[in-house]
DNA sequence: TTATATTTGTCCGTATGTATG
DNA sequence: ACATACATACGGACAAATATA
């Protein structure tokens, strides 16, 4: 897989932009339910950003209950039929 | 008004702790609805963190509905008539 | 138990951009 | 133009959780 292209003069700040990537890549499938979305470091290398940059994009994702975080083990999306609203 | 002291060692990180303890003002009404937090530059005078860290606090009362922020002017406690569950 | 590797969590300092007044 | 305040990003550091050896 290729970087995917992040454009820093763009309207949408980087972290947006890799947000929305990543949701593209979910509801297209590729990121299936129960397994993992890269590591951050993968997420880093692939975007060519900062991990802090990446971290803004899957705090987003968690806030829309598309994916989960497992601390010490990675970031995973989330199933549609258990969706987290808030609480 | 003196520092508010944050324990590095505690259990909870800094910027759970600052955030409780700004919950803490805000429903002791020392925070009060429609008036404004103190700025960045002073909550990291205040509690002596990197700004970064105030931010992190600030984000979290944001999720909650407690505060708003407005770019170029500063942040603001929320009116609880006006709850900000999501969108 | 200890050690190591991987991954996420937190924090710091700094720089630059955007919005407001 | 300037001062103030928030927004985003970079890079680096160490801690904590997890898994494996």
């Amino acid at each position: 897989m290729a970087a995917r292209e992040i454009d820093h003069r763009a309207p949408k700040p980087p972290y947006q932009q890799i947000a929305a990537d990543l949701k593209k890549r979910i509801s297209k499938g590729e990121l299936e339910p129960g397994k993992p979305v890269p590591s951050e470091k993968e997420l880093v290398e692939l975007y060519g950003v900062a991990r802090n940059t990446v971290r803004s994009a899957l705090t987003l994702l968690r806030a829309d209950g598309l994916v989960y975080t497992v601390p010490g083990r990675g970031t995973y999306v989330a199933d549609r039929s258990a969706p987290a609203a808030d609480e």
